[in-house]
DNA sequence: CACAATCCGTTTGTACACCAACAATTCCGC
DNA sequence: GCGGAATTGTTGGTGTACAAACGGATTGTG
């Protein structure tokens, strides 16, 4: 028996390595205010109103020492408030302000960009194809 | 003419830092020893034989502040050495080790494992589509 | 009611990942 | 051969990411 063949070029992790490199460059390029955490974040909170800040970790999949940074970074920025909750002394409730409900929506066309420039090497076909398989995968 | 809608959870983006996070979860549980990057650098290594760090870093796919610190990693482990270049005193050349050619070699199962679990909810058919699709976005 | 289990947010530590700047060296064009 | 351009490795800074541990608050169970 040989040693079976492991060719780097070939596997998952390393594919998806790069293709998100080459993802993160594109972002930047169309919005070069905001990462691409940051822009979710700030999404979710205003598809879906104020949320704790676990809360809104939880509902764009970061654990709770992520979401702190991005939070704190995302209100540095002006766009998001934290009040107390009243019924919970523990949480902090995160609130999308004026300004960030404004960026956000400023910004939604280049999100949209962005991704048709990551999926822009494929047909449409493939591209929903990827996307349908690539769901699956999280 | 409406706002156009932004699904955070159908953007190329997300669902790429979404399956990311399940597979690097995958590889933790199969290699403990390694992270992803350490693996990819010992792997082409192995591969290609001694190589300048930066042209270790370009060989896969990290930038030389990146790389320099993964090295410096694998030599602690000492799963790598580095040695002066003769031939150009900026250089240092970088081999994998004794330990870490074993080492290597006794994980290439492992790293073949982890691809398949990552790839398991899909059929063989659509993992082979997936990943075509995938490289042509690298 | 009491107390264990859970949850909230925070901190610390490790590890990518990229940018920008830097000194030393080598390369290249004229 | 010489002087500008490029390359090599390094550093410092910012921003994810996750694990582990913590104190304080709340919930659930007996």
């Amino acid at each position: 028996m040989t040693q079976p063949a492991y060719s780097l070029d070939a596997q998952v992790g390393y594919l998806m390595r790069r293709a998100n490199q080459r993802h993160l460059a594109i972002f930047a390029a169309h919005i070069p205010a905001l990462t691409p955490t940051q822009f979710a974040a700030l999404a979710r909170l205003c598809e879906i109103g104020p949320l704790s800040q676990n809360a809104l970790g939880r509902a764009v999949a970061m654990d709770a020492a992520t979401i702190k940074g991005v939070a704190d970074r995302l209100r540095a920025k002006g766009l998001v408030t934290a009040a107390p909750d009243p019924d919970d002394r523990r949480r902090m409730i995160l609130s999308a302000t004026a300004t960030g409900q404004t960026l956000f929506e400023r910004l939604v066309d280049e999100g949209l960009a962005v991704s048709d420039e990551t999926l822009s090497p494929l047909s449409q076909d493939e591209q929903r194809q990827f996307l349908d398989l690539l769901a699956r995968l999280g």
